[in-house]
DNA sequence: ATTAATATTGCAATCGTTTGCGCAATAAAT
DNA sequence: ATTTATTGCGCAAACGATTGCAATATTAAT
């Protein structure tokens, strides 16, 4: 159509999708009346309505959401920050918790911290940038520095790990009874020189499952090879380092406790490498359970986690807070709830070999 | 601190952040003067520049990105569109992804489709309302109705599944290559009854793998049996429905060629149901290499996509898209980009068992 | 036929930020 | 001392949608 010089739009403009003034425009009537009818507000009469309705499908209208959030304060999106994808644990949190959202209306917006305070730092400011309605939240270890203060303002859980310094409701799972079940697995099968494999202590996890070890160990009696505890083994590089060195102790360990997923695979990996026999040679208890961990060889013992129903609950919980008046700003200052593991025993555990005939412990 | 009267904003609006004016009142200067040196204009003399610097962090200052964005015409938040994230291809599809995006300073709104195109719709349509700078995309079947002609106008790439309908750039994995590698690894080994267990044929995907096995059969004049051929197993559970029914066949398979990585799951779940030695009683080629599948039993021979490298590209390509200036639409409409599998061999293949003797074919 | 009541629609301000333009104030040039 | 640059900052208009209030148009009531 040359020669159309009604206004200066279509040349200026050419990537603009259609705004509600251009439907006003092209019906000739104002703009409150084209937001009234696409917002179903009664008091346009419905010959109106049908009109607006039908130019807003023909131009191909759509929502701009930024402005509608301007006067609303509500963004109808969510944040989730966790740190990692890859891992097993993660994904199925993740994907239980988009469902939630997403069935709720929300659209979620994914930071993936990798476990540096840095990157998770920039990246929950972004969020409170974007005004997300909420965050669920996988912190990482440090805590956060004062000139942060302003997230107590914007409604979040935390899930898994515990951020003390952050006041906020936390779902997560007993994690202490993760590694005592396990552990007295392994005691009740007549081993004693067993092994830890786990995360940092920095990681309110790593810490937790640390003392399931310790307190079922002590309370056993058995007495821990402080060469035979690493909490460095968060991913699968440094699994497989620490059963390397592992396996070289003297004595060697009958049986080792994994306590994170990704570290998991490394020991698993070294095992493989050395041709050690499970559970002959060695009993291993890994952890989170997946399928994967089901298939392997003779059937992997883990701790299973309730990861979907505790990442589930976060998220429900989060969106019912959402839905309460923003007045009220939290009905439950520091809620904590904790969901329970469950030991799954296969075939990578077995009884302990028998030590020196008659010696005690 | 009762009787504090000084304002009425901290009882009005105790969910507000603090935006540019509570600065500019604040400091006894206009609005304008604090953005501008927010954002580093030289216009402004270094000692307003730093009163105002400071006011802001003392303040607890978050810019609005929706404030930003209604003039900016950029929101700085890309989508990303996936049928599942327990699947270990499209989790490590979006850790790249997301790794890209948040490096370029964009934030990323993760879309699960659950291959629904239902949900895909309506989630592609909330990924427009919000209005993102651009989209990555991993389509679904069903092509897309008249209604939703405004996707051209959103900076889009499509990833591994191909869409015709829609006009944009492609990145992607050669499937005819991966089963026609892995149909002629077993041709090599002398088995000629092989099945075949993939995802349905509404996908590009699906289409493709197939047609590698089928050109691979034929060129080597190998008879395709129409009972051993499934285009329905795109998961664990279909997967493992499907192997039973391998199983049963008379006479039995010697090898079977697996597309999909759940569907690899699911047929090794079946195999370890029925106890059959693998690679003795079946050889067995299944599909995206990952950890778990390496250190299944004697080790999986599989299909080894190059997930990270055509994820990332397709990243750094939207993104490379989005820097140019807008007025471009795209510098290259509809450019397909492949990337070549890799056949891992491992222990799960072998030769096929000796046929009667002198039987040809 | 005139007024009151009601049903529709328009006007204009607002959300927080950016930016072109203009007005001061200071410095430099005559 | 007056004019001309230059610097520093305020005013106000956008961006797109929503909403209280005012202004019509329509119908009912007298």
């Amino acid at each position: 159509m040359p020669g159309e010089t009604r206004n200066s739009q279509p040349q200026t403009r050419p990537q603009h999708l259609v705004t509600i003034k251009h439907i006003a425009q092209h019906l000739g009537v104002a703009a409150s009346t084209v937001a009234r009818a696409l917002s179903q507000d009664k008091r346009i009469s419905v010959a109106t309505q049908a009109k607006v309705v039908q130019a807003a499908q023909e131009l191909g209208y759509v929502a701009h959401s930024a402005a509608r959030q301007m006067r609303s304060q509500r963004s109808g999106m969510v944040g989730l920050v966790i740190p990692d994808v890859l891992n097993a644990f993660y994904s199925t949190a993740a994907q239980a918790i988009s469902q939630s959202f997403d069935e709720a209306g929300y659209q979620m917006v994914l930071c993936i911290s990798e476990d540096k305070p840095e990157t998770e730092m920039r990246q929950v400011r972004s969020l409170a940038e974007a005004r997300v309605d909420g965050i669920v939240w996988v912190p990482c270890a440090k805590p956060l520095p004062p000139t942060m203060a302003w997230i107590q303002s914007i409604a979040h859980v935390q899930l898994i790990r515990k951020c003390p310094q952050i006041k906020s409701d936390w779902f997560g799972i007993d994690d202490v009874a993760t590694t005592e079940q396990a552990t007295q697995h392994l005691l009740t099968l007549g081993h004693r020189r067993i092994a830890y494999v786990g995360g940092p202590k920095s990681l309110s996890t790593g810490r937790d499952r640390l003392k399931g070890y310790t307190r079922a160990m002590q309370s056993a009696g058995a007495n821990i090879d402080a060469q035979a505890v690493f909490c460095d083994a968060p991913d699968a590089v440094n699994g497989q380092r620490v059963m390397l060195q592992l396996l070289a102790l003297q004595p060697r360990p009958t049986a080792v406790v994994v306590s994170t997923s990704r570290g998991t695979e490394g020991v698993l990996e070294a095992l493989r490498l050395r041709s050690i026999a499970v559970p002959q040679d060695l009993s291993v208890v890994g952890f989170n359970d997946s399928s994967a961990m089901a298939w392997w060889g003779p059937g992997l013992t883990t701790m299973r986690m309730p990861v979907r129903e505790v990442a589930s609950a976060s998220a429900s919980h989060l969106i019912r807070a959402l839905g309460q008046t923003k007045s009220a700003p939290a009905p439950t200052p520091g809620m904590v709830t904790h969901y329970p593991p469950t030991l799954m025993v296969r075939g990578s555990t077995t009884r302990a070999p028998n030590p020196l005939p008659r010696k005690s412990i």
